[in-house]
DNA sequence: TCTGGGGTCCTAGGACCC
DNA sequence: TCTGGGGTCCTAGGACCC
């Protein structure tokens, strides 16, 4: 596209446009198995082997037709659409009513996804990728609103063409608006929102479409009589403050067209974690440890793989009916070492020793990437700057080496900066920062 | 609703420090 | 020794998103 803008016409309106695939996984199995074309088509997972615990993943749009969803348990998808093999031994059932179910396979998906994403970073500078088939484009150096219908109709004919599946896309000043207007055609859709014309676009829609409001804050909405946007928009923001704090007042100006996030790339993830559901309620102890060990070394293994190191090493245990429970542990300093996280998760799993349990999951947090990429020598502090800064700037403030062992440093730091003596006390305490505390 | 798996951000309270 | 205030880190839980 042509037409950049001069540099003297930029308004502080940005123009941003939100990549949503349609049906993602579907439309990634009917790439790749061509027969699946426009028939109901639901891929979920754990329901192999015979096992009837899974969820859905996605469902095509024949499938929801049939009352299908998303995050719908297997069994009742299976109830309201039978498979289609099985329906065809079966007399009774029509192979009409019957449709085609599918695993997930997210190593095919991440495969296809990184082609869709080698489009978008071709047409946008700046790109956010938000899950495997989501992303923002920032193209206010690019696109002019008069121009902004007939790019985004190249870019889904790009995608189309190139990779083999359906987006759609919303072009609005602001990242919210963005989002909804991605959503408002689906699927094959694309709405274009100008800045004017924000609040007008949410006036009508249902609250939940705002992005953050969720099925809790809908309901306690309703009850302030909150039922669509605009209705969210014209509150008074103090009742929406006093009732949902910040994040009331932030949803109320996303309903309003308000939002000055600006799209940055994506950044290191915060937390890897790994966790898995029984068929059932659990109650034996080496079962729960099995699960345990099995996923902290995929945990383990999985940021060994993605150079992280980590400080927190957390569990979490969901016992009947939902109840969530997290434990975690953090270290004096970021560790890659999967014995621990073994170690540390089934400590923190003694807890819950009797416990039923339903599903169990290990989590890594307060992740380091700076081993992998660089050994910086930054982070000494300087002469001229007194005592203000120690708390900021501190980069990595405890062991940025490899091995934890290293607190040698630490102790030395110890007294040189007053922000440090935390670190380093806690190192002496817990003596050597011994690993052995945890086996 | 008989809830799968992988994330993010926010809040509140306690410990600890100055 | 008691009281008070400011700040940070950690843990646990909740809501939300895809």
């Amino acid at each position: 596209m042509d037409a950049a803008r001069l540099p003297g016409t930029q308004t502080t309106d940005q123009v941003v446009a939100h990549v949503d695939m349609d049906c993602f996984y579907a439309a990634c199995e009917r790439r790749r198995e061509p027969a699946l074309e426009g028939e109901p088509l639901v891929v979920g997972m754990g329901y192999e082997n015979g096992e009837t615990h899974g969820a859905v993943a996605t469902a095509s749009y024949e499938a929801r037709e049939y009352g299908v969803e998303s995050a719908m348990a297997i069994s009742e998808a299976l109830e309201r659409l039978p498979r289609r093999v099985e329906a065809a031994e079966d007399p009774e059932t029509s192979v009409e009513a019957a449709g085609y179910y599918r695993p997930v396979d997210m190593d095919h998906y991440e495969a296809v996804a990184s082609e869709v994403k080698d489009v978008l970073h071709d047409a946008a500078e700046v790109v956010r990728e938000v899950s495997i088939d989501e992303a923002y484009l920032d193209v206010t150096d690019d696109v002019a609103w008069d121009e902004a219908e007939s790019w985004a109709d190249t870019l889904k004919a790009t995608i189309e063409s190139e990779v083999g599946v359906v987006a759609s896309v919303g072009v609005a000043p602001t990242m919210s608006a963005a989002k909804v207007a991605s959503d408002h055609d689906k699927p094959d859709g694309l709405v274009v929102v100008r800045p004017g014309d924000v609040r007008e676009f949410f006036a009508d829609l249902p609250v939940e479409e705002v992005h953050g409001v969720g099925p809790v804050t809908a309901r306690e909405l309703a009850a302030l009589d909150i039922e669509t946007a605009g209705d969210l928009a014209a509150a008074d923001p103090e009742t929406v403050a006093e009732r949902f704090g910040d994040r009331g007042l932030e949803i109320r100006r996303y309903a309003r067209g308000e939002d000055t996030r600006t799209i940055t790339p994506k950044g290191d993830p915060k937390s890897l974690s790994r966790e898995s559901a029984f068929t059932e309620a659990v109650e034996d102890t080496d079962q729960k440890r099995q699960k345990v060990e099995t996923l902290a070394a995929a945990v383990a293994d999985r940021a060994h793989r993605k150079e992280a190191r980590y400080q927190t090493i957390g569990i979490k245990v969901v016992e009947p009916p939902f109840d969530v429970n997290t434990r975690a542990r953090s270290l004096p300093g970021p560790v890659d070492d999967a014995d621990l996280v073994k170690s540390v998760a089934l400590d923190l799993l003694t807890e819950f020793e009797d416990a039923a349990v339903r599903k169990v999951g290990v989590r890594v947090s307060n992740l380091d990437f700076s081993a992998g990429r660089q050994a910086s020598l930054g982070g000494f502090d300087s002469e001229d700057s007194p005592q203000t800064d120690d708390g900021e700037g501190a980069t990595g403030g405890s062991t940025t080496e490899n091995d934890p062992e290293g607190q040698v440093s630490l102790t030395e730091f110890g007294d040189t900066a007053s922000g440090r003596d935390e670190d380093a006390s806690s190192a002496n305490r817990d003596g050597q920062v011994s690993l052995d505390d945890f086996d």
